[in-house]
RNA sequence: CGGAGUGUAGCUCAGGUGGCAGAGCACGUGCCUUGGGAGCACGGGGUCGCAGGUUCAAGUCCUGCCACUCCGACCA
């Protein structure tokens, strides 16, 4: 590709919209542009790195036995009224009316309509199992869409879909794909890791996220390098075993004068104790309406998505002043002895001893209470979040916290979806059964800026040579040599023949306008043609190192021929 | 959805107290120049986000709306 002929519009200042380095760089090397918050085109440059990935995505996949289709992306509202999520997917559905007025969704997600499928065209054990999967484009109205592709209202992903006659060949299915998605990402020559994660709101058995370790990645995860384990926090347990308290004798019972004392941090310094034998008290109010209390050790921060799971709830929010006043609490002193509403204890109170509590009254708390003396919980359950220090499930070495971006997303369903949409298949033993599902997503255009996040540097984007746009950069500096000229496009065509995919800057520019661009593209490899041709040589360099090397001209050939074999 | 901020040339931004619409970069033409975003000269380019209001006069003041960005909540 002559750059000449390419359209590969660079921009020389930082766009004031972006904020984190692959939206910046990705807007100033002409991969992207907006058209409206969260949603991008894709410049032939974009283009061609999106493409490099799907075709990565899709030889796995492919070699997995999966079978690629394509669906539609506007699907009617029955579908999604079938499973219940036309009301549960909330705003973040894309809806719109056709001219008869019917409902219709822009797909974020295509549960439904491959389930549909699946059942209008599958009756018999002997059917199954199937992989089905697509690359296309996904809605979503994200509440706050940011940092250019990471979080866009409409982006590309591959989601495929398995089905299976039971469980146990779920599970095969769910880890073929498990290896797949390993296989993939090393492909693709980014950091990663595969955490234990929550299967939020999609529902589901159980699930791993794949991530892309950065340093603007919105994953928390905490990680064990004794022996491997990794989980995104909100599913991380807690071991709380490890973390307990020496016991000690029980002491009497104690109300004291607290005046304005309220948070942890206040509490433990007026009385002088510890922060872990400060107890809060959290009242959350479900979906349902309900309060509930959960107390949990002052130093551990509640996990919503725990207390969301425990419940089987959608939603839940701490209660505002107002709704703790109706239930006739008082902010800064709710505690849990003589309360009402039923009390859930997180296991870092299990043997807890002489600790202290809100005493329901104004500027006053419990010293010294005990568990199950002066109140008695529910039920012990693990709520707190994971953090780096908490002991490793596992083998209790400590954990390490980072951050990354989720780039994949595999999840055993079950039989939610197939029940719901009365996919069955009749048995070898005649019986109707509902199918068993899994779902594993890669969000295709994220994974192109999580690239750039973890493969920059001050100059521009350092593409992993798998996914590169082009392999080689051919900078001609000055088009107006005829020497120069010749050589290069000698060069040009000799790696054109090849193979090899070469972008060939013979754009009437400055040298130092072309270094610029090149280093802001980042194009793995780069043959420079310019003064040193008096000596019979052009320059070698790589981007990731910027080492350079000259080659005597006669040396091209053989060069070429091993750039293009590796 | 809560809080904060921004909106003026393609981009980055300047335009106290209301009084002729600006700079740098980019773009066009010519000259000159060619190893890290060169130089000179001339030139083109504007619904000052939109609507309304106050005023002799609004980019500037007032009201409403829209868009975008950031923090938070939310997020297969």
């Amino acid at each position: 590709m002559r750059a000449s002929r390419f359209f590969m519009p660079t921009l020389k200042e930082t766009p004031s919209e972006a904020e984190v380095p692959s939206h910046i760089y990705l807007l100033r090397a002409g991969f992207i542009r907006k058209l409206a918050a969260g949603i991008y085109d894709f410049l032939p440059l974009g283009l061609r790195v999106l493409k490099k990935i799907e075709n990565i995505i899709r030889k796995h996949m492919d070699e997995a036995g999966a079978l690629e289709l394509l669906l539609p992306i506007l699907t009617p509202a029955e579908l999604w009224k079938e499973t219940g999520r036309w009301d549960v997917y909330g705003k973040e559905l894309f809806r719109l009316k056709d001219r008869h007025d019917r409902d219709f969704a822009l797909g974020p997600t295509h549960e439904e309509t491959i389930t549909d499928l699946v059942r209008k065209n599958i009756r018999s054990y002997k059917d199954l199992p199937f992989n089905f999967y697509q690359i296309q484009t996904k809605f979503r109205d994200e509440a706050r869409p940011r940092y250019g592709l990471i979080r866009g209202r409409e982006f590309i992903m591959k989601d495929a879909y398995s089905f299976d006659v039971s469980e146990e060949m779920a599970i095969k299915s769910y880890e073929i794909m498990k290896e797949t998605y390993h296989r993939i990402f090393k492909e693709l020559g980014l950091d990663y890791l595969m955490v234990e994660a929550d299967v939020g709101a999609i529902g589901g058995k159980f699930s791993h996220e794949f991530v892309v370790l950065a340093a603007n990645g919105e994953a928390h995860i905490v990680y064990c390098d004794n022996c491997g384990y990794a989980a995104n926090v909100e599913a991380a347990k807690y071991e709380f075993e490890l973390d307990k308290l020496p016991p000690e004798e029980e002491k009497p019972l104690e109300k004291v004068y607290t005046p304005d004392v309220k948070s942890v941090e206040e509490v433990a310094k007026f009385l002088g104790v510890d922060p872990k034998k400060i107890v809060k008290t959290l009242i959350y109010i479900l979906d349902d309406g309900t309060a509930v209390a959960v107390v949990i050790r002052g130093d551990r921060e509640l996990n919503e998505t725990k207390l969301l799971n425990y419940f089987n709830a959608l939603d839940a929010h701490l209660a505002t002043q107002e709704e703790l006043e109706k239930l006739g609490l008082i902010e800064g002193f709710v505690g849990p002895i003589g309360l009402d509403i039923p009390v859930y204890a997180d296991k870092s109170v299990e043997d807890l001893h002489n600790f202290v509590v809100g005493a329901n009254e104004k500027d006053y708390h419990y010293i010294n209470v005990n568990i199950p003396r002066d109140f008695k919980p529910v039920e012990f359950v693990d709520f707190s979040t994971a953090r780096e220090g908490d002991p490793c499930p596992n083998c209790k070495s400590p954990l390490k916290e980072t951050t990354g971006l989720e780039v994949g997303h595999i999840f055993l369903l079950g039989t939610k979806y197939s029940e719901a949409m009365k996919a069955y298949f009749v048995d070898r033993d005649g019986r109707e059964k509902p199918i068993v599902m899994g779902c594993y997503g890669i969000g295709v255009s994220r994974l192109m800026a999580a690239a750039v996040e973890q493969n920059h540097d001050e100059n521009g984007i350092i593409w992993p040579e798998n996914i590169a746009p082009f392999k080689l950069h051919i900078l001609a500096l000055n088009i107006k040599d005829e020497k120069i000229m010749k050589t290069a496009e000698e060069i040009y065509e000799k790696a054109k023949e090849l193979g090899i995919e070469v972008l060939f800057d013979d754009r009437d520019l400055s040298p130092g306008a072309k270094f610029k661009d090149a280093d802001l593209i980042g194009i793995p490899y780069r043959i420079v043609v310019g003064k040193t041709l008096k000596e019979g040589k052009v320059e070698f360099q790589k981007r990731a190192t910027g080492e350079k090397e000259l080659i005597e001209l006669s040396k091209i050939d053989e060069m070429l021929k091993e750039l293009a074999g590796g």
